[in-house]
DNA sequence: GTCTATAAATCGATAGAC
DNA sequence: GTCTATCGATTTATAGAC
């Protein structure tokens, strides 16, 4: 092995360690105070060496958008891969997302919750962004969902289609095929995921639902099911 | 009009200029950041003169919460209030929400993005984070809300009921009645208000539904309309 | 590639004169 | 009730020795 790929090995060892203590000062202050300084600190170097891995405060905050993204959906992929059935595959993913944001809040805030004033994401987070609907838009291909929404039909509804344009360019480009309603009742149905989630982890639902585990788990369970229905899958 | 009665009326307006300064700080720099001191600054008073006003950073930060939910919610009380019909009612609530968080993007994350890290809010919020909430309920109770909900009938259904307790402790305090699907429907579509208005404001939803402000507010509105569907409305 | 030292700021909060 | 002064801490980022 040359020096260099020993060097190599050495900076990316270095880069993990550096995002994992990163990732463990988030659950304490916030992504808008995550302090390179702190990070170098608590890792025994002085401030100034780290800045050889990470360029400034956005990189490292980069770096640690980006695994979110992907660990997040390398977890609901593994848990969506263990069934083929269409129904399961949207409650493995639903009830995955929301375990993973369960365990990992912080970095389910990071990338969900309120921008961090200041930080302009770069084109490195959209990919890995866009694992998990995809993962909703193969399941809507697969069954050819063709969702009868009432409110499809009124003037609302034909209203609504060349605001669709964008998805169904994504669309074009992931392969995949639906009509108009199936396309909007997809993005509602991601867009509610998200939001429960949040909702229950930014502590909007105390004295709503009951606070228990159980309780929450079971009312985001009924909410899975009531979009399953709409989507007809 | 008394000595402390030209007091008080200082003291007012001072606070409301301090509350006015803070919340055009907010534009800037995100809660977590929002420095007492430079409000003072921005106010030509010194720092340490603020103190007799706001004891502390997290006391501005409920008086800048508290400020939000309840202009919020006066602004939506107005909207809803210019029709009696259930469904405008609604879809009132609903726009109405939207509009408010579109003008004060800042103020919308305050109440409903991530946590501000350190700060546990007081009791004093809840009443304000209410209001809006209970108009909804109001709906449901005029229009006595039976939903029929495939869901409902399942063993998910039935495992829901215990986690709706506190729903319905509070459907008690406000001398309204639902059935248990009518509650579940209500805080799903509640949900789903705050996370799609949060989706838009957070830029979830860049690449996937047209950027135009007409698009943004159709899709919104389609969503709203199948959200009234669900709930009978 | 890690270190010390440093620049030029910021912050919350308090003490005490007036 | 407003001021100056201060404490004790923080930060991003760079310069330059080794």
């Amino acid at each position: 092995m040359s020096a260099t790929g020993i060097r190599a090995r050495n900076r990316a060892a270095l880069l993990e360690a550096i995002t994992e203590t990163a990732n463990r000062q988030l659950t304490q202050v916030g992504p808008s105070e995550l302090s390179v300084r702190a990070v170098a600190r608590e890792l025994g170097m002085a401030s100034s060496a780290i800045y050889r891995y990470v360029s400034s405060r956005d990189e490292l905050l980069t770096l640690l958008i980006v695994s979110a993204y992907d660990e997040m959906a390398g977890d609901v992929e593994r848990a969506a891969a263990r069934t083929r059935d269409p129904h399961k595959r949207w409650m493995a993913i639903g009830l995955g997302s929301r375990e993973w944001a369960l365990a990992q809040p912080q970095r389910f805030a990071l990338i969900y919750g309120s921008p961090v004033p200041g930080y302009a994401a770069p084109q490195d987070t959209i990919g890995p962004a866009t694992r998990i609907p995809a993962l909703l838009t193969g399941i809507l291909q697969e069954v050819g969902a063709q969702p009868q929404v009432p409110a499809f039909t009124s003037r609302v509804g034909r209203s609504l289609q060349p605001a669709l344009n964008d998805v169904e360019q994504w669309a074009g480009l992931t392969q995949t095929r639906f009509n108009d309603a199936a396309l909007a009742l997809g993005v509602m149905a991601w867009t509610h995921m998200i939001g429960s989630i949040s909702s229950e982890l930014f502590g909007h639902r105390h004295n709503v639902v009951g606070d228990s585990l159980a309780d929450r788990r079971a009312y985001y369970q009924f909410e899975l099911q009531v979009l399953a229905g709409l989507l007809g899958i």
